[in-house]
DNA sequence: CTTGCAAACGGAGGCACCCTCCATATTCTA
DNA sequence: TAGAATATGGAGGGTGCCTCCGTTTGCAAG
């Protein structure tokens, strides 16, 4: 039933036995439609129409959906990109400054960063109660990247130790979140140094 | 031009000359509409379609749309009710505890009350990023309350004076959206204890 | 009670968006 | 260069949003 047919695939070069290499075409249409979503999500949220993103890429809508099927598949890959470059960061701190100041800077560089982006926050809320996958992605990376500044923190005695990274990257989205008023970074920032102030061990006051 | 038929009006009881009382199926369908809504948006969150809130009042779709012409005004009425009920309970904790704890207790009750109406958060999110008006009210209302728990602690000394009202409001409402995983519950309680140890005057370690 | 009308009702209809499907076009391998 | 595999894109059926207006209902005066 299906013996020398075979032979197309096994040629091509793949030991696995997977079909061949994406189109060219296929790259770049799905790097396009990317690039458009993000920008297209920033402005608009959640209640951007995939349709717009389509529009705004110069694909049809038929090809947005090919390579992501749903509204969330999209969202998902265009929030992975951004994650990354706050876990990059994370290296660049370690190598700057002391355990607790490394800590309070990632925080307040995230603040930065999310600044950019009000737009896809609330859809973001969105996403992740809809989609628990795609938490669990940046969760993962986050937490492993605000670990590390903390673990740092523990072992030098600077900050007390029965507070986990999941903890600090709950207080840090949380209150991000709340971004309505026209000053609401300034008040974030006081927070997470009110924050930090309260992970240093007792008998370490802050200044 | 309007001498004798102003009488309609002035028999009314409505001494500032508005027109008549409002009838009474409006208000009756008013509230069923009020009630579906809760439960439909508690359930399904902002994906929740109008026509399914009219449906479960049981009226037509355009008697929802006279009574709330906009999805967030729906939203808005339906929450404002909510916020009452957390106003409502500062006076009662300040009757009852000291005012760290009073605080802390307060803030702990949000959590718990926020952990009934998942599906209403992302929703809210949303409508407060596109309509302010409604965060100002909420903030307002809550934004006094706290402030009386907060300034009895600065009174006493208990409690530092540089971080107001907004600020607290502000890292509870942001760490109660993080909630996906099964334990948010736990970590949010653990984060406010941090929080509540922060706001403490230094020299005045928690235990 | 009945009459008249302002107020409220409710759903049909036009529009935008969601997503699927498939005839056509493009790329890749041999 | 040919032909098969792969990708494209937009038409179309479905659903929800919101407006508009003919019909119904409650209210107050007679």
């Amino acid at each position: 039933m299906q013996g020398a047919n075979d032979e197309v695939r096994v040629k091509l070069g793949d030991p696995a036995g997977r079909a061949r290499r994406p189109r060219a075409d296929a790259v770049r249409n799905r790097e396009r439609v990317l690039e458009a979503a993000k920008v297209v999500f920033s402005q608009g949220g959640e209640s951007a129409s995939l349709e717009a993103v389509a529009r705004e890429a110069g694909v049809g809508i038929g090809t947005l959906y090919r390579h992501f099927p749903t509204r969330e598949a999209l969202f998902e890959a265009v929030y992975r990109r951004e994650v990354e470059q706050l876990v990059d960061l994370v290296q660049v701190l370690k190598a700057e400054a002391s355990p607790a100041e490394a800590l309070r800077l990632w925080l307040r560089a995230n603040v930065a960063f999310v600044a950019t982006k009000k737009g896809m926050l609330a859809a973001l809320a969105l996403a992740t109660q809809k989609n628990p996958d795609l938490m669990a992605y940046s969760s993962d990376r986050l937490t492993r990247a605000v670990g590390e500044l903390l673990a740092r923190g523990v072992s030098t005695g600077e900050i007390r130790d029965d507070i986990g990274p999941e903890d600090v990257l709950r207080a840090l989205i949380g209150m991000c979140y709340a971004q309505e008023r026209p000053d609401w970074q300034a008040s974030v920032l006081r927070l997470l140094d009110v924050f930090v102030d309260g992970l240093r061990k007792p008998g370490r006051p802050a200044a």
